[in-house]
DNA sequence: CTGGATCCTCAGGGATACTG
DNA sequence: CAGTATCCCTGAGGATCCAG
């Protein structure tokens, strides 16, 4: 980034507003399982709510535009009766394939030392 | 891991809940910003609520349990009067650099990603 | 099928006061 | 200083019904 200010510190505060928006995108209870879903595949929304286990609709329609606002998954609908919406990831889905692998190496590793001690 | 079951998913569940288990771990509002104080140097309570801005000592106590339990924050308590106690991370906090960079660079990525469009 | 609208519950977190 | 104890409020998320 453009300036340091000479800080030898782990992490900025301007750092730390960082890390909570990328928190902040996947945060709610059902993103990142609809991501994964979705990262599998393109999905229509009633076979993602097949492939997740006890979301609602409701929840599913709310977390989707949320993604979606965050431009995560791509929404494309076609003009047909009965309606056809088909749900996709994005190139900035695929951007966060290092967050989720750092992210599931660490909950590997914790859940090891947790359990060693 | 030991088994993979020939599946090429992007994410498995058993992956996917790994990704939970950090994601836990650091959830709460207040968690990250504790570790990065103290990843700046070893603190005591009231130095870390006063380095945090709007922090109560109610949250500062329960946060620092949480982080404690998941060995990520290590409390010492010296006797004397009046109580000095001092919090430091750990090796398990150590351990999470590659997480939050991760993150601290993809959130950068997503405002840059959002504001672009 | 793809959702929107409504109502309800509960846990995360704020404010304040108190103790060893 | 280093926390606890209490009370309260908001918002995430569940359940159910309705509509195009």
């Amino acid at each position: 980034m453009e300036e340091n200010h000479h800080q030898d510190k782990v992490c900025t505060s301007k750092d730390l507003l960082a890390v909570r928006d990328a928190l902040d995108a996947l945060s709610g209870k059902w993103k990142l399982e609809i991501l994964i879903s979705l990262l599998n595949g393109a999905r229509r929304f009633k076979e993602i709510a097949r492939d997740i286990d006890g979301i609602s609709d409701r929840m599913l329609s709310k977390e989707l535009k949320e993604l979606e606002a965050n431009q995560l998954v791509e929404r494309k609908m076609y003009d047909a009766f009965p309606p056809v919406v088909e749900y996709n990831t994005t190139a900035h889905t695929r951007s966060l394939h290092t967050v989720i692998y750092a992210l599931k190496e660490w909950g590997y590793l914790h859940r090891k030392t947790i359990l060693e001690n």
